[in-house]
DNA sequence: CGGGTTCTAATTGTCTGGCATTTGAATCGC
DNA sequence: GCGATTCAAATGCCAGACAATTAGAACCCG
């Protein structure tokens, strides 16, 4: 692990990505300690503040966890589905509000998203997901509901259809694209016609998945997907014409 | 933007986390400044390098960018698709490499999520990604090439067909799920005939994309993960027999 | 008056040195 | 032996300083 005095970039960002590399290639393994901060210095010759602020960069991706105390130090951190997962909402989420994606390009995208996993969560949901399916709905049904409370609960019926997919990997994909729709989704007021509409759907869903049915599911959904789309359209629409 | 100096966290992690609230919240908007080194020491009523750990976390997670000189400072990045890209290549990586995720379950989800971008890709796809494809499958058809090179060609194809769809969130997401199954691809030795019979499936592929023909993309991909999961199931007991 | 040059101030990048805090382990007393 | 104490190592934090960079202001000269 060597880095170049003479390059214009931080040292920080360097020594950074000299153990990034070193753990992405298999150097350095999980749990395994690093060298403390005055080591580090001293290898790569630079101060111990420098040192840390690398640490930090790896810190704030999770690459890293620090502890104090005699026997503490930083230890390369095994990445967790759950520990990445908040991450992942995080920068999805920017990337929709710092992008003008428009809420017709997030929706199709994780709608698209979701029928990949339709088929899968029909055919291994748990009873788990179901019942979360079901109390979901339960709750969107409730009468004085606020537009964001619903959009809460939409947000949590879909990853319980993501999630009884039984596949990490998806569920952790997923998890980005529906949470980052929310704040989209809150720009909308649903009337209780509409949220009838949506309940109906998600019922749908709910009993397709609960008959182990993949392909009523994926009609379900690409219902709930263009009654989505309509209703933000409508709204929108509404929106430009009254300004 | 107020921290807790009795909180068990560090410093430089609540103060990050104060500043990602209000960036996210909508407080700091793109390009904006943040208040210098020296006045957010001021304010959060700690030391220089204390803010500069924060400082670093957040341009670790390219929330920020950094300029030296007069007029420098840290500034609101524009969270770009393309700066999030590698950032979600090496997080997905990493999952998969830190937590014995099958390599069923890894391909499983990558050729859903696949799926999902198909049609899309069918309907949209421009002369440029037909002609990636294109390109690609020639260089998978080239003798003499390593496996290595073989898979990463591998990655640029689906990539390509994957970027069809038109759709930035979309590519984004993908972009993870298919570069991480890259490490996984690179354990499998491709024999001749393996090769010859995953290009024909690309080449169905392609046609059927140019053709505009959704269904039958649909069915090349699922007839490639099927080949795609035989092999590999052939080539890991094949090794576990032997070891 | 215009253009180029120099100067200056502001800001980040880095270093030195130090102290506080935490925490496990060794040591000592019983 | 066992508990309390001490110790040492490591991170967390701070103060102050200097170097490097950069944009703009001031200045000089034609």
């Amino acid at each position: 692990m060597k880095i170049d005095p003479s390059n214009p970039a931080d040292l920080s960002a360097q020594i950074a990505g000299a153990i990034r590399d070193a753990i992405i290639s298999g150097g350095l393994i999980v749990d395994e300690r690093l060298p403390s901060e005055a080591e580090l210095a001293e290898q790569f010759d630079v101060s111990r503040p420098t040192v840390r602020e690398a640490l930090k960069r790896l810190a704030a991706q999770s690459l890293i966890r620090t502890q104090r105390g005699a026997t503490g130090g930083a230890f390369v951190n095994r990445l967790s589905f759950e520990a990445a997962q908040p991450q992942q909402i995080t920068t999805s989420t920017l990337l929709l509000s710092m992008n003008a994606v428009s809420f017709e390009t997030a929706c199709e995208a994780r709608y698209a998203l979701e029928r990949a996993c339709a088929p899968l969560s029909a055919a291994r949901r748990t009873p788990d997901h179901l019942a979360t399916m079901r109390a979901e709905i339960h709750r969107q049904s409730q009468p004085g509901l606020t537009d964001e409370a619903f959009c809460a609960s939409d947000v949590a019926f879909h990853r319980a259809l993501v999630d009884g997919a039984g596949n990490p990997v998806l569920s952790y994909q997923l998890a980005g694209a529906v949470e980052a729709m929310q704040p989209l989704m809150n720009m909308i007021t649903f009337t209780a016609r509409d949220r009838a509409r949506i309940i109906a759907l998600h019922t749908d869903i709910a009993d397709a998945v609960e008959a182990g049915d993949g392909p009523t599911t994926l009609s379900a959904l690409t219902a709930l997907e263009t009654e989505t789309q309509d209703l933000a359209h409508s709204v929108f629409a509404a929106r430009a014409a009254r300004s």
